[in-house]
DNA sequence: CCTACCGATCGGTAGG
DNA sequence: CCTACCGATCGGTAGG
């Protein structure tokens, strides 16, 4: 979807993904609306008018933003979530794995403007971010279906899912790099507040 | 704070209120970047001008949306906090308040806005905010520890408390008035999913 | 990808 | 609170 130009080699740097990264960047510092063409533009060392040459608009540089961000993160979870281990080590990998999208510095703009800014997308593209997001969810829900199995939960509802997704995605409002606690610490504490240890044996 | 002009009678319309509330509305649904002034102003049937007879700038009218809404959700909150009930019944109370405040039709707009708008504000309002908040988290801390002293959660953490603001507040993503399921309903399976039955008695 | 530019719109103000 | 307006800035485009 992204390989509109065929044979992109390395020596040659691809523009159209720096922009899509400075736009992620500044979509997440300053949200999408307050960011500006001229924004992007300079961020990358371009005129104004160049980054339309690459996109045809400022909504088409959101969309292949959030579609990265939503890209990465189902990525990263799908490998944590058919690692084969057990529920409960499944459970975390997929915790770690999120949070690690949504925390770390190689993903978090992405992850941040699909989180905050996709309302600013067009009707269509809404709905394919709709789509993809159903099947990221649906992930979940079937990790909270083997703890429940499994005995470790109480409750595996949908509301429980939810429950969980809010936690795990505020996490980018008080979450700091430089802050006492690691993206994995974080993880294994959110799974010791849903799976109560006295479940267990 | 928000009575500059003294004796306003129920009779004749304050219409610095209704500014608020149609911005309130209007940065909850677009962002606040993404409303114009105009806007704001049709809405409340004046002309572009006529609202800076009221406010000296559109972060001003911010300010006043964030406050109000930082205002009322502690107010109620607070209010349960202090119901002389039994830590659970004491918990279950706050959790509703707050979810009140965040999906009621009443202060929804505020709420949303304090939570997603908050960092257009100037960094003075900005810090106004954040020692509110501050007082806010506060109560719910007590809440935790409380509920820990009487032995119905294992971790009152930090690290805990984010967890079910988190939760909480992404509320507003996905609660649909019309859907299914209530706002109590939402408070009590939320208290659930934190205190395991087992623990009692 | 740059130059040069357009029409539209923005937040805000003077003067009443 | 309206009228009339300002300077600045915006997303986007034509033509190279």
């Amino acid at each position: 979807m992204a390989a509109s130009r065929s044979k992109a080699s390395a020596e040659e740097p691809n523009r159209r993904a720096d922009i899509v990264r400075a736009a992620g960047r500044l979509f997440h510092e300053k949200g999408y609306s307050a960011t500006t063409i001229r924004d992007i533009a300079g961020a990358v060392d371009m005129q104004s008018g160049s980054p339309f040459y690459h996109f045809k608009s400022k909504h088409d540089m959101l969309r292949a933003v959030v579609l990265e961000g939503m890209d990465t993160i189902n990525t990263a979870v799908a490998r944590a979530a058919t690692s084969g281990k057990s529920p409960r080590a499944t459970f975390e990998a997929m915790l770690r794995a999120h949070l690690d999208q949504l925390l770390g510095s190689a993903g978090r703009d992405f992850a941040a403007t699909l989180l905050h800014e996709s309302r600013h997308l067009d009707r269509e593209a809404q709905a394919e971010v709709v789509a993809l997001k159903d099947g990221y969810e649906a992930m979940w829900q079937q990790a909270l279906n083997d703890l429940k199995q499994a005995g470790l939960i109480a409750d595996d509802s949908p509301v429980a899912r939810l429950f969980l997704m809010g936690a795990l995605n505020w996490t980018v409002q008080w979450y700091r790099p430089d802050g006492s606690r690691s993206v994995a610490q974080i993880a294994r504490q959110f799974a010791r507040l849903l799976i109560d240890d006295t479940h267990r044996g």
